[in-house]
DNA sequence: CTAATAGTGTCTTTCAGACATTATCCT
DNA sequence: AGGATAATGTCTGAAAGACACTATTAG
């Protein structure tokens, strides 16, 4: 609806449609990240038990992400992710205190950016291993679907690694959050073009060391990426 | 958001937040179509000129898909369109009325299910061809967008097509979302799989006919369909 | 017959996938 | 040297893209 004369502020009955009630608007927010090779969604425990994704009532004149960026700030002490649409939950019963109609957003950040004590559940595929309250089990797969079409965009578009990082490194990453196992030569030919060498060299343990690389911000993987990934 | 205790209804200043001013939600729909061989979309003309999306106000416990069809109906008389949310449009200055968020939808229909009066706006590739109110020309483009995903994923899965067609009329309506020639047999490879033989012939004028298939529900496009067709 | 369009066969190039080989570190 | 890991080269099979050829209709 863009700006409109008087005449559309009222329904065929001449009754002015913003005195109906409104609903209360929310966002709810899935922050992933990568622990131990798997992804993971971080929580917050809810007073009366259970557990839920952090989210918060979009104040008056917010705009949706800043209230996502609020939410986070507020219940995890968390600053810097950048949000994601994904879809409005809009069950009319989904909120038993009343008309709750909630924006879930997905958001990334590393293991490292959040803080030691936050709670994290892991993922098995793209659903949560443990029950989180009412629809928000659903956001959760919502947003690994769409960090999945992200990152088989663009190379590692949430800069879940380092500045440098390995081949290897960056297939790992992969691994993890399609969740299946990559052909290391094929998925280095995949990515190589995408990249960017540093010069320098990893000096991990054992074996020849790796080159490092970095992200090259505009590249974007070639179109058939999707298919090599999600086969 | 899920269900809460009476605490979480109170910010930091103890204030209800359900007190805080609630937003106006709407719904826009981007009605999508084919017609000449190219997309178009739905409009409807503003009392003091100039086009917009059809749309609507949310009503108390409507969904917004309901929402969506209700506007649909009211204004271009529609009915049986399936609505895919595509964002929300959530600028606090987006409409000049107040505070009011936008849910934009896309649907997509067949031309003969549209009055034949209707207004269409011609697309060229992504964008409409014609100004449109506010942020509705950006909605546009996302519907094209999610049109083209998918299709990507399945067959004509929004029934542009009759029951049964030819494979140059699948191909025909393929190179009009995609906007972009596609090869004769490539494509045919692409999909033959993916759609059922019904045994009759397309009678068109002249030249050998063309076997007549239909869509099979279930079955998905390669995952490497999307590198063919937005290469 | 010719014109026109549908459908298929074939060749080349590209690339995924598997495997082997070389390269370069460590102890 | 020997072990470990990185990086690359090679082969095969599958599929895209281009092209030509065959098939089947109308007139």
């Amino acid at each position: 609806m863009g700006r409109a004369t008087e005449s559309e502020w009222r329904d065929a009955d001449g009754k002015a449609l913003t005195d109906y009630p409104r609903p209360s608007v929310a966002v709810d927010v899935a922050v992933l990240t990568v622990q131990t090779g798997r992804l993971h969604v971080l929580v917050v425990g809810r007073p009366r038990g259970g557990l839920a994704l952090p989210g918060s009532f979009l104040r008056p004149g917010e705009r949706l992400a800043d209230a996502a960026e609020r939410a986070l700030s507020t219940k995890a002490g968390l600053v810097g992710a950048d949000f994601h649409q994904l879809a409005m939950f809009d069950a009319p019963d989904r909120d038993d205190r009343g008309w709750v109609l909630s924006m879930a957003h997905g958001a990334t950040l590393p293991r490292e950016q959040l803080p030691s004590d936050a709670e994290l559940v892991r993922l098995d595929g793209r659903v949560a291993s443990e029950p989180l309250a009412f629809d928000h089990a659903d956001m959760v797969s919502r947003a690994v679907d769409d960090l999945r079409a992200r990152y088989a965009r663009r190379v590692d578009p949430s800069d879940l690694l380092p500045d440098s990082f390995t081949v290897l490194e960056l297939r790992r990453l992969y691994e993890t959050v399609f969740d299946r196992s990559l052909p290391k030569d094929s998925f280095r030919r995949l990515v190589i073009d995408a990249i960017e060498p540093t010069g320098r060299m990893s000096s991990s343990g054992a074996g020849r060391p790796a080159e490092l690389f970095r992200r090259r911000g505009d590249d974007e993987l070639p179109a058939g990426a999707a298919g090599l990934l999600t086969d």
